[in-house]
DNA sequence: TTCACAATGTTAATTTTTTCACAAAAAAAC
DNA sequence: GTTTTTTTGTGAAAAAATTAACATTGTGAA
């Protein structure tokens, strides 16, 4: 294996929430066009995406729901884990620490900071929240490796240098304001209005084309 | 123009953003290199996307940041203005209603949804909260096309039913089960584990290089 | 006035991603 | 025991997306 498509690598973790679900379910294996029908996509796209991590199920049984699970882990996982921050506890700040608590056990958000003194100090579901003045030290302490944007669009280029200069390899911002960052540090920027604006134009579409 | 692809529409909703910055802050021209740099792609492929929606720009002073917002809006946007519902007023669904709110004026969240009695009746950010029961009628009343989905992932798949059923025309799926929805209705599902899983994949991966 | 520059617009080439098409083989049916 | 069915795995083709290359031209410098 060599060059994982960046598309491969997020249909492998769609795939294995899928899997993880099945698996619960106490189900044992499972064909490529079950995959497909629950991502939305096609039988061969799941098989090629497969070939591509170099696993093969068996004939006519289809894929073993556990084994897939263990491979994707061991591919798109760090062995030792990998620790994240929230930097901003603000409403999305603390909706995602409540989403993400307990549901992946290689990533974990072990810190967020603010500069709202009422929050600094405090701990949400079980995430201490730190002062900004604390960053780098906190990051170095705790080897995070991750940094999630929070903050108010106006305090994200601030931000996300603090962490740069911390030494936070990955930032995934889901402020509305890009950022820029050094070659090393890989970023990922979303934006709900781009989502929700792609929605209302193939709806619109979708309503002309009628 | 004919077809627009789906990655162009979204890079579309992007440079709009970023445009109506530029504009607040007086900047009436722009080239193409300066979008790029601010989404981190390539000043050739902002050109691209410019010539799909058959915009010319003025050699050698860039586009008219006003004349291209406009001109982005007449081709994603309603003329009318779409409504939008939220069904979940939980922590993810209050984040976005404050999110969302005046910052596209073709884009409204008109009303919530949700099971809690405590909730219903009250309003957030200027949103209504009503009961489940009253969906079908309240979407149908108000015209709501769009629907975003905020449920615990359990009652995705009923929430998304009582959607389709009440004839919303697209829908924005946050929880982390994928639903099904009938062929004319768009759906866009996204899952902020497997971007964060991404990040991860990716920083593993840097770190295995070094 | 001419020249060099800097930016756009677009055709062609390349790369990436997806789909087609089908061989292989295990299981089931007969 | 043979045939049919079903599903995997993959080379080849197609489609989609991006990038390269460059002609064009307005602008300002010389
Ligand atoms: N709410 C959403 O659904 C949503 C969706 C998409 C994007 N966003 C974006 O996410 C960001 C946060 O949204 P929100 O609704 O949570 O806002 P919020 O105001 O509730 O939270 C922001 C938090 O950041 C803190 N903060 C301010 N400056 C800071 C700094 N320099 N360093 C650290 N912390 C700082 C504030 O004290 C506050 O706690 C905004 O940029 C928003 O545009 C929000
Ligand atoms: N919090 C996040 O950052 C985050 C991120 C990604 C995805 N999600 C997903 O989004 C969903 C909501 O997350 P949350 O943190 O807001 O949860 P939450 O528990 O705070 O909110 C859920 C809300 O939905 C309401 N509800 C329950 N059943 C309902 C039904 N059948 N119809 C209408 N409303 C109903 C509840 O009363 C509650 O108000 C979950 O599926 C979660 O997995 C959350």
């Amino acid at each position: 294996m060599k060059h994982l498509p960046h598309k491969t690598i997020e249909r492998l973790s769609q795939y294995r929430r899928a899997l993880l679900i099945c698996h619960e379910t106490g189900k044992s294996h499972i064909y490529s066009h079950e995959i497909a029908n629950i991502q939305h996509i096609t039988a061969v796209q799941v098989r090629r995406d497969l070939m591509l991590i170099g696993y093969t199920g068996t004939l006519r049984k289809g894929y073993n729901v556990k084994e897939l699970i263990d491979l994707i882990g061991s591919i798109i996982d760090s062995d030792e884990g990998i620790h994240v921050a929230i930097i901003g506890m603000g409403n999305l700040g603390r909706a995602l620490i409540n989403y993400f608590d307990g549901k992946r056990s290689k990533l974990n958000i072990v810190a967020g900071f603010d500069t709202n003194p009422d929050k600094i100090g405090n701990t949400m579901s079980g995430v201490p929240c730190y002062a900004n003045e604390d960053l780098e030290k906190i990051i170095r302490e705790k080897d995070i490796k991750i940094g999630i944007l929070t903050v108010p669009a106006d305090h994200a280029i601030e931000s996300a240098e603090l962490l740069v200069k911390a030494g936070v390899k990955g930032i995934l911002n889901y402020t509305p304001k890009p950022i820029n960052v050094p070659n090393d540090v890989y970023l990922e920027e979303y934006d709900m209005i781009t989502t929700l604006e792609k929605v209302a134009f193939f709806v619109k579409l979708q309503e002309m084309v009628k």
